[in-house]
DNA sequence: ATTTGCTAATTGCATATGCAATTGTCTAGC
DNA sequence: GCTAGACAATTGCATATGCAATTAGCAAAT
């Protein structure tokens, strides 16, 4: 290929040429053809290979920019961005960062894990099929040595098979995937639980204290990627998050 | 004036001409000025009124209707759009709607009611200063006849003066805020609390049991309008949101 | 070696222009 | 009165063009 992957980009004849091309793009990007730092080849280039006018071109990416798919400088030209760590509340974030964001010690153990099909349990809990092959995973993590969240998480192998042989020694599970995997969506569900038998004593909390559950799950393409739940003790956590009427400040 | 408002419409002389415009739109909806359904002045006679070309003036509309301020239609021309009444999770939502959404009847009872200076209680629990007028309202809303979630409110009469004249008898202090006032900006935090002695019996629940809690102020302008805490039975509620790593879905 | 300045690549912005698509509104005919 | 059709207003899209702003990279000068 003469730079990039200009080649790859390919307009589906649907809709505006502009919509078309935007989409060819995130399409490249979302499904990790062009990874972060890529280089977009430039709007001169697009357009040649597009048979549409710069202004049509730019259109496009100055959408995908805002959007934040790729970042853009003069003469620097355009690469793809990294994605973004946190969206407003509820985000995929890293339990790291948000133990260290308040001066604690951070520090987590694995408590359990199996690969295979799920067992029956876990299957119902998380809705999986029988027949999906996910790593299962139980893992505590500790702030400043006290129990901060306990975290329940199958990933799909299927999606990524890199996880069989990862071993979870310096990174936890979360974090882990955000670096070797992609999501395109993600659902989230926030509950009030009280805490549970096992649940209570691996948090060292009381059994039936109040416990803010966060169950989240991830895909990419559609394909699942995890599924994770989250329980934190209830007093000493709250989810915070700041908007307007018209979408995230 | 000839038609709307369109002397309204002032630019800053601050950055792009085509955000400019944008601002000045923004502006006059959010501050009120244009309140929903308003016609806004079409593109050409904007462009006569601003010196700006057509292009230009189309790509702030653009824009603005991408973000949810107006609405546009091929020869009907511009209006400005409702406000949403629902972003991803936790969206001012109506409890009404909540409720019937879930096939329920709905009802609500104002448990009291009380207009002036915040009680200190009051005042430290909502972060007011004692010298700013408020009413003060506790709510309780019923499904099906089975309480469903307790609201205990603030609004700030210097910001939505038509309080002091209502009753809200027919609608609860929530929705009819939002015929009533205007927000730019909300904070929401979520956390899981133990029911108390008070709220257990209003709630029809055991003490002890785990409530999802939710915290809610909203400003316009920097102004504060109200805020409100929202206690939901654990067991029985959860938030679902979803969304995609960019931005909401 | 360091600085200084030039050049060219690249994106950002605005304009003028033309045509397409949608749809209120009015009119002519029945 | 009602309908069909013509007309015009309005937005949507794409192009061509020109200039401005930024800056990487190179060349010249010190």
């Amino acid at each position: 290929m003469s730079d990039n992957g200009i080649e790859a980009v390919k307009l589906d004849g649907t809709g505006p040429v502009y919509d078309q091309i935007r989409r060819a793009i995130r399409d490249l990007v979302l499904n990790g053809a062009w990874p972060p730092g890529t280089a977009v080849p430039p709007e001169h280039a697009l357009m040649e290979r597009l048979g549409a006018s710069r202004m049509t071109v730019h259109r496009a990416l100055v959408q995908l920019a805002r959007e934040g798919l790729i970042t853009r400088r003069r003469r620097s030209g355009t690469i793809v961005a990294n994605p973004p760590a946190s969206h407003a509340m509820l985000d995929i974030l890293s339990i790291p960062d948000e133990v260290r964001q308040l001066g604690q010690d951070y520090s987590f153990e694995i408590l359990s894990r199996r690969d295979g099909r799920p067992s029956p349990e876990v299957a119902a809990s998380f809705e999986l099929k029988r027949s999906e092959q996910v790593a299962h995973l139980v893992t505590l993590h500790r702030s400043g040595g006290q129990p901060h969240v306990l975290e329940e998480r199958v990933i799909h192998l299927a999606t990524v098979p890199a996880t069989a042989a990862e071993r979870f020694e310096t990174t936890p599970p979360g974090d882990w995937l955000l670096q070797h995997s992609l999501w395109s969506q993600a659902e989230h569900a926030i509950s009030a639980v009280a805490a549970g038998e096992r649940e209570s004593g691996l948090l060292e909390i009381e059994q039936g204290e109040p416990c803010l559950l966060v169950e989240r799950r991830t895909w990419n393409q559609n394909q699942p990627v995890t599924a994770v739940r989250l329980l934190y003790p209830g007093g000493r956590h709250r989810f915070i998050g700041r908007f307007g009427p018209y979408g995230a400040v």
